[in-house]
DNA sequence: GACACGCTTGGAACCCGTTCCAAAAAAGGC
DNA sequence: GCCTTTTTTGGAACGGGTTCCAAGCGTGTC
């Protein structure tokens, strides 16, 4: 038995092939009862739309390309989450670009080919090059940044100050030293982060209004080890300036780290040493950290959205989406 | 400006649309000067036709789906690579699926989606099960068996049983003692190749009819520790039967190790010890191994080409393509 | 030279969606 | 209740290929 086709849909819901396409794209112009009469008929003819005569049609390609740094950490995992939810409602395809180095952004950039073949281009925690913008302003590309910002192009990312801020505030009602641990990214330039820098500033701020001073702070890299290590230098000099005290350390990652030292050494976390993180790593519940959840999933879906209201057609200016995280208290402090 | 389109490409050369279609899909019956001028049109205009439109016109998806156990090796390597060339002769894409055991296959198999958008099935080194054999009736889905045999299927394999013989028809000829080593694989059995139980009949009946027999057998698995150690015991074994000897090792990786061996202990290889293998991997040459080459590339090629001559509308009987390796004699025997 | 047959070729019909325009229906205004 | 405006709807045109039929051409035969 041949696939049912949209003719098929339209004849058994007693309306035209228009009002069919209409309901399937989300066009907003169908009314309730005639919405609902078609999703029954595609019900049950069990139709799927033919993604190729839609391409060919719409003239369009229903691709966007997705560039990232890497996709194995759980920021990234998460931000695709995102990202694909709203474009597979959309039903648009994603293709998926690591660009792990310069080299390889410079190449993609470069390429006519595919600025050709995607319709939209997401960009994540890439600082726009020169080079991006001379593409930009060539190939008119609707593009959105996330987890980045840039002047008339829109984006959606996370506000690291008020997750900083939201830190301090809660870091500086405790007694005892207080301590930071931020993280250098090891990143290109081209992919520059302010993300530490920010939450730093919004840290720095909140101490600043409660009247605190901060006792030291350390900087890490982001593998394990170095994690470690750094966690035994704060620890080393807590315990030599003295108990109690409270860390915020900028990533789970560090606060992991510092949780494992602490226990290690027999003392209290939560008490004698309060550890605040930044992230709410999956295993952040189960160890009892305090940490910032950052709502990356809305942030990639609401970026999804800014390029799809480009797509079909918005013109305005250049819209900023910002996210704030949630502070969620734990045992850890 | 607009991309081209085959109109535009028919008008330039002065043909019509269906004769550059003709052109673009090889079919014979363009005279040569008008499908020289086609091309010269499409040339001129940069033209690349529009996949998609392609797809919704032919009515079918243009795409094959290719289930193999691992892409990791060499030899699958090699068989992707003759797949593919002829594919995209054919202006096809390829889908690949590894699927490592058996619960990814059976997965595979039952699921009517993809069944439903690939035009075509490849099958590398796969046994037949009953429920592959429900599911081609059921769906009619034209196949192709490659490195594997099986009735009523079309298949493209190599000729284990006659590569085994000239191995052992080369060995035969040297004095001394004669040595095997076989490969036990770890494959589930449902992706179970004969390719080393051929290998070993061929050899065995080349040895009978020289009126040779073998000193003794081994088995080994594919790892290379494995590997070392068999070749170990092989070395210990023949040194103390007395040199010099020959050893047909059924696997490149196999050979190596021996190689390896022969020159720790200092013993002269081609010499005191003669080292046949099999695969003619990259290394071998540089190693002066000899060894049988499989054209593997071509064997998926062929593999491709029944495919495409069913999708074409060929539909006699089940065709079998039989390729055989080629003994390359270099210093090691 | 006329006729038949096979090989090439042109182009209309078709594949399955989207879009746009005009028409129909509904809502609003008096 | 009638007319205007707005919302919703039907369906033709279109996008870029493939396929098939009929027509054109060339060659071979008598």
């Amino acid at each position: 038995m041949r696939k049912p086709t949209i003719q098929d849909v339209a004849r058994h819901a007693g309306v035209g092939v228009g009002t069919v396409s209409r309901v399937l794209n989300n066009h907003v112009a169908v009314k309730g009862a005639t919405r609902e009469s078609v999703l029954k008929a595609i019900a049950d003819l069990e139709y799927t739309p033919n993604p190729h005569a839609r391409r060919i049609a719409g003239g369009r390609s229903y691709t966007i390309s997705v560039l990232l740094p890497v996709l194995t950490t759980e920021f990234y995992v998460r931000l695709l989450d995102g990202l694909e939810t709203a474009f597979q409602e959309a039903r648009y395809d994603v293709a998926i670009f690591p660009l792990l180095d310069r080299s390889r952004l410079e190449r993609y950039l470069g390429s006519h080919t595919l600025a050709y073949q995607a319709d939209g281009l997401v960009m994540a925690t890439y600082n726009l090059t020169q080079m991006f913008h001379e593409r930009r302003l060539r190939t008119q590309q609707p593009t959105v940044l996330v987890d980045a910002f840039a002047d008339n192009v829109d984006s959606s990312f996370m506000d690291n100050v008020a997750g900083g801020r939201m830190a301090g505030e809660y870091a500086a009602q405790f007694s005892g030293d207080l301590y930071a641990v931020w993280v250098e990214t090891e990143l290109d330039q081209l992919f520059t982060t302010r993300v530490f820098e920010d939450r730093r500033s919004g840290f720095m701020s909140a101490l600043d209004t409660a009247g605190r001073t901060i006792r030291a702070e350390y900087t890490s890299s982001f593998d394990s080890l170095a994690a470690r290590n750094t966690a035994a230098t704060v620890l080393n000099q807590a315990q030599e300036a003295g108990l109690p005290c409270t860390v915020f350390a900028s990533a789970d990652m560090l606060a992991g780290a510092l949780l494992d030292e602490v226990r290690l050494r027999g003392l209290k976390i939560g008490q004698d040493v309060r550890v605040i993180g930044f992230d709410d790593q999956p295993w952040a519940a189960e160890r009892g950290l305090t940490t910032l959840h950052q709502p990356v999933e809305s942030m990639g879906y609401e970026a999804a959205q800014l390029l799809l209201s480009r797509l079909n057609g918005y013109k305005g200016p250049a819209r900023a989406r910002r996210f704030e995280p949630r502070l969620i208290i734990r045992g850890s402090a």
